[in-house]
DNA sequence: TGTACATCAGTGAACGCGCGTTCACTGATGTAC
DNA sequence: TGTACATCAGTGAACGCGCGTTCACTGATGTAC
């Protein structure tokens, strides 16, 4: 981490990484001030010093999660060329590794459904990720010479959202894991990258 | 509806459908027994003569969701032919009618994301309509003579689900109509649909 | 047919718990002289 | 270098509100004789 930060700032950074940990476990609307502080180490007393609101922490949370979230996306990008990009892509973020995990990870599908109920900031932070993510991957899209690759982006992000949403919900391990492979498999076969391998086969 | 029932059971029956239309505007996690109660004209002390928890409340209301969209999907799924039905479908599940509406709303872009918090009960009836709703897109997608229909149901589900709940996710009207729009397309290119045209036209 | 009693859906007051928020206080670190 | 004071992150008790749940009671409807 960078060691300029001041103490204060430290405490903040842990305390809003606890609470998107706890967000992406339990959804924006279970989680609670006192919870969030213990896991931090600290005492729910001052947790007012550092997020005005509880609704102020779950906003802040979010654009974190997003920041994450974008971090592990891009690093999992960079092919050698656009088709390999988007197949490193697709691949990792429909994962069971992903499935599974809790940290830094793209609050998109878990999160999606109980946008509208969201506090004002926080709900604006989670369309400017849609935005952002979209844009994204039209842009590789627009790389491989797809027609229309804002339209279709759209239509790849919201199976990729659905996909892992759906794979999260099963309460069965295989279920979930289908639901991956059959949407990674998918998605190849309608973008026409199928003989591609990723850089990092998942199992 | 059905005269044979009695008094107690048409009120059940109506509690229900206010948790239903609640739970859709608010999520299952937002929803209150007092509320509820309020909105079918009764007071909350005799709600537990009906149900014995509130769990129980939210697993059966997920229940009646289910069986009113399935109702729903069957009435906008009988075209002349497989290829009419799933245009049909789409058109229909992806609409800004009912991205706004509360009404007999098929529950799975709404509750995806929490379906993890929800009480078993709830959870199973979940993945039971995700089941339910996967195996019917696949029987039309076999009969349009797909390869590879269960797998192939699975991404076109993910898709419907992950764009509507992207949409009712964005503030913005425009958008979230644009997302839809993008989705119907997009699914129609890929099942080889572009020139059908839907029976009761969006718009 | 009329009276007495049982059944039962629904009422509304009360309880208890969890949780967001406030606030006086503590103890450590930094600054002035 | 040492002492006095200020700053400030964090503590923990307390408050108030919302909400799920309980329960004694009411009033209407149905049944027995």
């Amino acid at each position: 981490m960078d060691s300029k930060l001041s103490h204060k700032e430290k405490t903040r950074i842990r305390i809003l990484d606890e609470a998107a940990s706890a967000i992406q476990v339990n959804g924006s609307e279970r989680i609670g001030v006192a919870d969030v502080m213990k896991r931090a180490g600290l005492t729910h007393g001052g947790f007012y010093a550092h997020f005005s609101s509880r609704d102020d922490l779950v906003a802040h949370a979010i654009d974190r999660m997003f920041r994450h979230s974008d971090a592990m996306i891009r690093g999992h990008r960079d092919g050698a060329d656009p088709g390999e990009s988007l197949v490193m892509l697709v691949d990792y973020y429909l994962s069971d590794e992903v499935r599974k995990t809790t940290d830094h990870v793209c609050p998109l599908p878990g999160l999606a459904g109980e946008a509208r109920h969201m506090p004002h900031a926080a709900r604006d932070r989670f369309n400017r990720g849609v935005q952002d993510f979209r844009t994204a991957i039209a842009a590789v899209l627009r790389a491989l010479g797809k027609e229309e690759p804002e339209m279709l982006a759209i239509s790849v992000l919201a199976e990729m959202v659905g996909a892992m949403a759906l794979a999260r919900a099963a309460h069965d391990d295989r279920q979930g894991s289908e639901i991956l492979q059959a949407s990674r498999l998918s998605l190849r076969q309608r973008l026409g990258l199928v003989g591609m391998q990723p850089a990092s086969p998942t199992i």
